[in-house]
DNA sequence: TGTCAATACGAACGGTCGTGCTATCGTGCG
DNA sequence: CGCACGATAGCACGACCGTTCGTATTGACA
């Protein structure tokens, strides 16, 4: 049997961990020597699953991936096309935002900035998986217009550089600022944008 | 005369290529061996003008704090009270992001997220000049509502979190990635702003 | 039970980090 | 002219970085 390997099962623990660490720390701030201290096992151990520290960093982006798409893009897609479905977006991953937010917030927000002047497979996976994102949010907002809860005209990609860009905004005022009005700023935007979609 | 004191002279060269370098590596990633490199002088001669790294960063902040202010706040307070006086706030600000752009970007955006969750005096001091930025917009805007170019009964601290945020979208989309359309894309969304705020 | 891969470990590598100490340099003052 | 002093350099430190390598431990299958 090939299939229950042990390492895999190790592999993704430390997966986890470095969620976790990466997250407080950052993915740069991200070290083999912490991490293996973190998940209890040796630095050389540890690093044995992984072919680079670039090759762990794009390896926890894509963790961090796909545990957003269960937290947030599937449960939303299960609500009703059209409005409902942008605004569980939304509302979901704000919520993703605040949850992970004892310790760290979201990874990609966080990994955003300290990319983006860092060219090279890291950041092209980083920005892959953001273009995976607001593609969703276009597509969902497409969707709105197809069942007529939003205006026909309605330039997608605005659409969702703004929904993107409240999000983003949320999370530095309410991590970084300590602003506690933050959710409510936040919903106020996101309620203005939603009206201004709407058909007149 | 204490006045022409020669260290203040490398002092400021040296906080003058630390905000260069900063803006690329982040201000984490801003290391005094590199510095030094750059610098031209050697890691212990550039270290005696800091009594430890942190004061260092520190220093870097408030350099890059002045530079803004000469380069965004004074030339926008030229302007005419109220919504003239707001949009060149902004505009020269969305200008200033763009032509740090070549190499860098603006650092107060970058040190956002590497410091959102690493509590201390450099951080401290970044949340300071912060909001001396979100005060200046709502100083502004409080402006344009005596004028009358704005209702009477617009948030403040709404409309600061909102135009601040648009700057930071902006940003993300450009640099990190990669959008073109990035600096149309936060024109639209800042004339949304500014329509919601008018008087009806 | 013996075998063999998979897995984890300890130690070490060259480098760079931040930070001190000591010595040298250059320059304006007495 | 020489001296004092501020500015810079040289060097060393302990710690940690990413990475490699040889070795021990494990667990599945014969």
């Amino acid at each position: 049997m090939r299939s229950l390997a042990k390492g895999d099962d190790t592999r993704s623990s430390i997966l986890e961990q470095a969620l976790e660490l990466s997250a407080e720390v950052g993915l740069e701030g991200l070290t083999v020597g912490t991490l293996a201290k973190r998940v209890g096992m040796s630095k050389s151990g540890l690093y044995a699953h992984f072919e680079s520290k670039e090759d762990m960093q794009r390896q926890v982006l894509d963790a961090a991936a796909s545990y957003f798409v269960d937290a947030v893009v599937s449960p939303a897609l299960k609500q009703p096309r059209g409005l409902p479905r942008v605004r569980a977006l939304f509302e979901r991953w704000i919520d993703w935002i605040s949850s992970n937010e004892r310790r760290g917030g979201c990874l990609f927000i966080g990994s955003a900035t300290e990319l983006d002047d860092r060219p090279g497979p890291v950041r092209d996976t980083l920005v892959g998986h953001l273009r995976d994102v607001t593609g969703t949010i276009a597509r969902a907002a497409a969707i709105a217009i197809e069942e007529g809860h939003f205006r026909d005209d309605l330039d997608l990609d605005q659409f969702a550089f703004e929904v993107w860009g409240i999000l983003l905004t949320h999370h530095h005022f309410e991590r970084l600022m300590g602003n506690r009005d933050a959710r409510k700023r936040a919903s106020v935007a996101f309620a203005a944008l939603v009206r201004r979609a709407t058909p007149a």
